[in-house]
DNA sequence: ACGCACCCGATTTTT
DNA sequence: TCGGGTGCGT
């Protein structure tokens, strides 16, 4: 048997002897039950800020240190890397040894790393790309024009959510019906079948691939899946509570054989429904698993009492739960200040006003500030506010560097050279910089290589057989063909350093050069992004200089923003309530309480997507420590236009107790310098129930457009009533009330 | 093939 | 409001 002590003798490492009392000391009962507990499988139901990362990384810890287990037989899920090397990191403090072998990081890159080593018996190369959301796209857009259905006027963004949606739920695309979709049911198979082929033809995965395949190779080769089913030991999956069908499929697959597995979550932070999470694999564990053990974290050690009290009075509306409730030794604090605005600058100038009223009075820095939203366009007149009063702030997410126009063109360069058969960077960078190859050309060397059904860079390197190409676009691209070549060549060589070989790439380009002389404002704007990425790419082979650009790659990959959030400036955060999970800051605003913006109107139809905008909310109040503030504006600009709304219905269900409402910021201009600040008037929360529901289920209506129809649902209240209704000639459709002149039939 | 101008359309969340 | 996409003129 492995033990950490051969381990540690064959590298050389430092054995720190830590006492039984130091790794367990700092747990409360549940939580230690929950750590020692480590045969079999295991549910820990860990409320918000119940410290259930403390549990994972002590369970790790106690598993290596006391069960002796190797590291290399300990398989730990998270969903972002960020989780992943927290975890890490303090598994490693707790230890004093470093971790190098085990198995820790997120679904994708986990099941990445087994594809690349296994994934030649599937048919791909191990250099696979994968695809982003804009590379999927294009790839569908390219299916769509090849296969002459541009005049169907088929939306490829909505295709590629279905095909997402069916490889998220482990399906045959067979099995879904889509009723209200504007294409065939065989048009969509085919194209959902080209895709996939496509892809593989591109040696490229997009994201639900990375597991899928990995269900695919487990099935068709038995002898890998028992390689890791032997390997894996010991399985701990974090906020299982967000595992879709693929993932629950492969956790399942893989603890076949040792059945230890451990899985902590908290069905009430379940908020990634939309992207197939299945809130069921939490609140199915016991049944998947009966013979389980169940442990509750529910003292939280984070927010006040009033906040959680908050949090858990909206929670409760929620029918699909587990029920629990977090409690804390925490004093009740002070109570949560809802504030009422006329629009979004003056919700912002109070969020402002607030900020610079709490670090007066609290001694706090910016950086104990959070500003949530439901949206990111909210940001912006949060932004504009924080920028006039010149004070620092971060936006979390938002447009993502990685996908930049220019980064992707210059990543497509790279993706080039790690895998030629990437078709979809090819097309982007044959005419960038412009060559002189147009759509046309194009198409014909796309249309070639569909006929011998060869890879697209086969085709360029084919192209003296096509004959209806002009010669003088034929050399161009032959001069493409051999720029591509050169470098290749070069990465082959493997004598110059990554970094050398990419910034000798854009020099030959001329990227920099040329955007220098267009001199607007987004040209610098794009060099310094150039740059920036140039800086990542040196960065990222100095800290890793046993990587390639394949490992790079494949780490631009699999990234996200809340990754590489600075957390040390002193700056007020910005980020909506998704990227808030995890996080926790003294004083938080979750602002745009508003019928339609959160709840989101796309949301309040179904009671699922309404309970899921309610967890949404749970998780955004208990990321706050100290003081949590809620805000609304009566009138919000959308789509460029002034609307007016009513307030949330999640304020109608807070304990009114706990609450203290201030209706302020009347002036358009605010000096928030000496701006007096009284509670004025009370409000009234319940939007009345006038002309209550004329329309009902069964009714008879006449739409501008769409024609006649009948209701089938009614949803949301009057001010944001949403219909579903079945018309006669373009079936069934979601229409907002307001915003449509319906007429009543009968 | 390329650039410009205009028009329209969209705005949830992301590994 | 802004950005992307389309379509037209060169």
């Amino acid at each position: 048997m492995h033990t950490v002590q051969k381990l540690a003798e064959e590298k050389g490492w430092r054995i720190v002897p830590k006492t039984n009392v130091s790794l367990l000391k700092n747990l409360n009962s549940v939580q230690r039950q929950a750590v020692e507990k480590i045969d079999g499988p295991n549910l820990i139901l860990a409320g918000a800020g119940s410290g259930k990362t403390r549990v994972l990384t002590h369970k790790i810890a106690f598993l290596i240190q006391r069960k002796k287990v190797n590291p290399e037989n300990i398989l730990a899920m998270t969903f972002t890397n960020k989780a992943a090397n927290e975890m890490k990191d303090r598994v490693e403090a707790l230890l004093d040894i470093p971790l190098k072998k085990m198995w820790i990081g997120t679904f994708h890159s986990l099941f990445a790393r087994i594809l690349r080593k296994n994934c030649e018996k599937l048919g791909y190369h191990s250099n696979f790309a994968i695809y982003d959301e804009a590379d999927q796209i294009a790839l569908i857009k390219n299916i769509i024009t090849e296969k002459n259905l541009l005049s169907q006027a088929i939306d490829a963004k909505s295709l590629r959510s279905k095909i997402k949606f069916i490889k998220n739920a482990n399906i045959s695309p067979e099995h879904v019906k889509f009723s209200s979709a504007s294409i065939s049911d065989d048009i969509f198979y085919d194209i959902y079948y080209t895709y996939q082929n496509r892809l593989q033809q591109n040696n490229a995965m997009d994201f639900e691939d990375l597991l899928l395949r990995s269900i695919d190779l487990f099935k068709l080769f038995p002898n890998v899946l028992d390689y890791y089913q032997s390997k894996f030991h010991y399985i701990l999956v974090d906020e299982y509570q967000d595992t879709n069908r693929l993932q629950y499929d492969l956790i399942k697959l893989l603890s076949q054989k040792h059945h230890n597995i451990s899985v902590v979550g908290d069905d009430d932070q379940s908020i990634y429904r939309w992207r197939g999470a299945d809130i069921k694999n939490i609140l199915d564990f016991e049944t998947d698993y009966p013979d389980c053990s169940i442990f509750r974290l529910e003292q939280n050690y984070r927010s006040t009492a009033n906040i959680l009290n908050i949090a858990h009075s909206i929670i409760s509306h929620n029918r699909n739960r587990m029920e629990k409730e977090l409690w804390t030794k925490k004093e009740p604090g002070e109570k949560v200040t809802f504030i009422l605005t006329n629009d979004a600058i003056e919700e912002a100038s109070a969020i402002i006003y607030k900020i610079e009223q709490e670090i007066q009075q609290n001694e706090l820095n910016f950086s104990d500030f959070a500003v949530l939203y439901r949206t990111n366009a909210q940001s912006r007149a949060i932004e504009e506010v924080l920028k006039n009063r010149g004070i620092n702030y971060v936006v979390v997410g938002g447009i993502r560097f990685y996908e930049r126009k220019e980064i992707k063109d210059v990543l497509a360069y790279l993706r080039t050279l790690v895998n030629p058969n990437d078709g979809i960077s090819i097309r982007r960078i044959i005419n960038y910089p412009a060559r002189g190859i147009g759509e046309t050309t194009i198409k014909k060397i796309e249309q070639f290589s569909i006929d011998n059904n060869i890879s697209l860079f086969k085709a360029i390197e084919k192209i003296e057989e096509i004959e209806s190409i002009s010669s003088r676009t034929k050399s161009s691209i032959q001069e493409f063909y051999g720029l591509i070549k050169k470098y290749l060549n070069l990465k082959l060589k493997g004598d110059v350093s990554i970094t050398e070989l990419v910034s000798t790439l854009i020099g030959e380009l001329g990227i920099l050069t040329f955007l220098k002389q267009e001199g607007s404002l987004e040209s610098l704007n794009k060099i310094d992004n150039i740059r920036e990425l140039l800086n990542g790419i040196n960065d990222f082979i100095v800290r890793n200089p046993h990587l390639t650009l394949e490992h790079y790659l494949e780490n631009v990959a699999l990234i996200t923003d809340v990754d590489n959030w600075d957390t040390r400036a002193n700056a007020v955060s910005l980020l909506t309530l998704h990227s808030a999970k995890g996080l926790e800051f003294p004083v938080v605003f979750i602002t745009g309480l508003e019928e339609g913006l959160f709840p989101l109107s796309r949301q309040m139809s179904t009671d699922e997507d309404l309970e899921e905008e309610r967890r949404l909310f749970y998780v955004g109040a208990t990321r706050a420590k100290e003081k949590l503030y809620l805000s609304s504006a009566l009138n919000r600009r959308k789509f460029g236009e002034n609307t007016s709304g009513t307030i949330s219905r999640f304020l109608n269900e807070i304990d009114k107790t706990l609450i203290e409402i201030e209706e302020t910021y009347q002036a358009r201009h605010i000096h928030l310098s000496q701006h007096s600040h009284q509670p004025k008037r009370i409000f009234k929360f319940d939007h009345g129930d006038e002309n209550e529901a004329i329309y009902k289920p069964g009714i008879l209506v006449k739409h501008p457009t769409f024609g006649k129809g009948v209701v089938r649902t009614v949803a949301g209240d009057d001010a944001n009533m949403v219909l579903n209704i079945l018309f006669e000639e373009v079936g069934a459709k979601k229409i907002v009330l307001k915003y449509c002149k319906l007429e009543i039939v009968r």
